[in-house]
RNA sequence: CGGGGCGUAGCGUAGUGGCUAGCGCGCCUGCUUUGGGAGCAGGAGACCGGAGGUUCGAAUCCUCUCGCCCCGACCA
């Protein structure tokens, strides 16, 4: 029972001036967290008592689904990461740190190398597959921006698990399972939240699924179909455009259209001479862009921006990108800023991608690589080839759903979960293998599936908060009912004190406001803040021998008679 | 790393027209008060983020530095 009198507690009145959203916000005030540096946060024993809650529901979760719990350490040797290049390859953002002797450590962002290692140190046969263990950890990213509170922060507790499993089709299984448990824990912690396809990205792999939880402060952007239920992480959304029959286009012709060098100025030149009829939609953007040192073009609609996020999670094996600068311009004569077509991309060694909305046989205006002029009836496929197709240009609301052509909304989001199949790579590169049937030593695939604890601490709050504060699902709240005794005899904090007892005894957990120098106004409101489900007040009522008895959520008042508050409550959170 | 904002008591802030640093919340003592962040009286708590400089005199002006927040870049 958490006594007020006595809980390390102090709550805010203000606003605390360096938080903005409404999760950091309430923590803060409520008394759950405190700041100790940017992105890193200490628990008081609300916020521990929440986080562990959900730590626990995940845990249990997990058991459930015949995971096996396992620790390590968060200070790690280089050795391993060097094996399987994140040394470097995860860059700044690794907290590094040396020992007396000058050796290289670092605090693990994630435990890849370590669960393969572990596994490869104990098992060698198939017979031992499949297998999937897990931690419970904090990590520790250098994140160039930590921001939003606890939401993205440098040092963070994470569930991470790894399966082991010889053939893709174990991994397959072991995927679908981890996506079952966590579609079980997320339900259990009162979340809303959308499975969407997302791309592998750095840490490679094939499948990949994102569960987002949709708030207003999510620092993720979703593509969602409300008629077939499609979802994507903007950078995974996909899109189809059928070619088209081109036989009937006139030849490409060559026009002037002095000072356009951008799509708006473009469009109105080509409209007064034409008389009208042209929008963005019908002219081809070619963006010039240095990949690795080497140029490309990437050719959007008119009317799109390329999205740089998305171009660059479907180039996959490309480091570095950059936009083409005046000096590149400089060099490459042929090039015209403001005038750039693709149609001599192949002799000038250019590399063409393009978005899919540039079908096949579909017909642009564009530029035709000479000052102050724009080539009609440019179409793919007769003036210019496309090396490769890949979805590179902004996703707007409304764009087709690629599985039912219906329009799709954007939304954002939190990511709480992301699972992927791993495949090879750890196993590769750290020679994690089993001996097979044959007696063949195989390499072992993996998947990994990673749930921000601390972060759902965060989630929750953003999707469940209201005007005068906190309101947790039962589940997870600091404690299940919030009994305030008010007046200043004894009774009322006897009788409360009773209930509370009584509560606890059938397994209920009770926070008990027994100060008696609040007045009922403060108490009030700090139950209201803290956000426990239901509220017992014992206090006015009492006279007539009840008890008042609201739920947070809904304001919703009662009064029932004393000798029925327990089972009152009980029913209200059954 | 680029742009913007900000560092004054545990929290929120005033003071930037140069001279004893003010207020609210919270905290301590006493009395009163107890169904919506109580009242009165008294009190503790601040080397004004740090360093250097200008000046007779700096929270205030100048330089440097550290830290924090927001937008962007970046980011399982």
């Amino acid at each position: 029972m958490l006594k007020m009198s006595t809980l390390f507690l102090r709550t805010l009145r203000d606003d605390p001036a360096d938080a903005e959203v409404a999760s950091h916000r309430l923590l803060v005030r409520a008394g759950y967290v405190r700041r100790i540096a940017a992105g890193i946060y200490s628990w008081l024993p609300l916020g521990y008592i929440t986080f562990r809650n959900i730590e626990r529901v995940v845990r249990e979760e997990m058991d459930a689904a015949g995971f096996q719990e396992v620790h390590f350490p968060s200070l790690l040797p280089r050795e391993p990461y060097e094996k399987t290049n994140r040394w470097q390859e995860y860059g700044p953002d690794l907290f590094r740190l040396q020992d007396r002797k000058g050796g290289d450590y670092l605090l693990g962002p994630t435990h890849e190398e370590m669960f393969t290692l572990m596994v490869k140190g104990e098992y060698s046969s198939y017979k031992d597959l499949p297998l999937s263990l897990y931690q419970i950890q904090t990590k520790y990213r250098d994140e160039p921006r930590p921001r939003s509170g606890i939401i993205r922060g440098r040092e963070f507790v994470m569930k991470d698990s790894y399966s082991f499993d010889l053939t893709d089709e174990g991994l397959s299984e072991s995927y679908m399972k981890h996506r079952a448990a966590y579609v079980k824990t997320f339900d259990r912690l009162g979340l809303k939240y959308n499975i969407v396809s997302a791309m592998s990205g750095a840490m490679g792999g094939s499948r990949s699924e994102e569960f987002l939880a949709p708030c207003e402060t999510g620092e993720d952007t979703y593509v969602l179909c409300e008629k077939c239920g499609y979802a994507a992480n903007v950078e995974a959304m996909k899109t189809t455009v059928d070619p088209v029959d081109s036989s009937a286009t006139p030849a490409l012709q060559v026009v002037d259209t002095p000072n356009t060098p951008t799509i708006d100025t473009l469009v109105e030149v080509l409209n007064e001479r034409f008389g009208g009829g042209f929008t963005g939609a019908d002219t081809l953007k070619n963006i010039l862009l240095v990949a690795d040192g080497k140029t490309i073009s990437v050719l959007v609609p008119g009317d799109r921006e390329v999205d740089m996020k998305r171009l660059e999670a479907n180039l996959p094996g490309v480091k570095e990108i950059r936009l083409f600068e005046d000096e590149d311009f400089a060099k490459n004569p042929a090039l015209v800023k403001g005038y750039v077509g693709p149609q001599d991309a192949k002799n000038l060694g250019i590399t063409l991608y393009a978005d899919p909305r540039i079908a096949l046989g579909t017909s642009w205006v564009t530029g035709a690589n000479k000052q102050n002029c724009h080539a009609l009836n440019v179409v793919n496929g007769r003036d210019f080839t496309v090396e490769k197709y890949i979805d590179a240009a902004e996703v707007k609301q409304g764009d087709a759903c690629p599985d039912c052509a219906a329009p799709v909304v954007i939304d954002r989001a939190i990511e709480i979960g992301h699972i992927f199949q791993l495949g090879r790579k750890y196993a590769q590169a750290l020679d994690l293998t089993v001996l097979d049937k044959d007696g063949k030593a195989r390499v072992v695939t993996m998947g990994s599936y990673g749930i921000g604890v601390s972060r759902a601490v965060a989630a929750i709050a953003e999707q469940t908060y209201d005007e005068i504060g906190l309101c947790w699902p039962a589940e997870i709240a600091p404690a299940k009912v919030h009994i305030v005794a008010t007046g200043k005899e004894d009774l009322p904090f006897d009788t409360a004190e009773e209930i509370a007892t009584a509560l606890e005894n059938q397994g209920i957990s009770v926070m008990l406001d027994d100060r008696r120098d609040a007045s009922p106004g403060v108490k009030f409101k700090d139950a209201e803040l803290i956000g426990n489900p239901i509220i017992v007040i014992v206090g006015k009522a009492l006279v007539d021998g009840k008890v008042e008895i609201r739920v947070r959520r809904t304001g919703e008042k009662t009064e029932v008679a004393l000798a029925d508050a327990v089972s009152e409550v009980a029913k209200l959170l059954a």
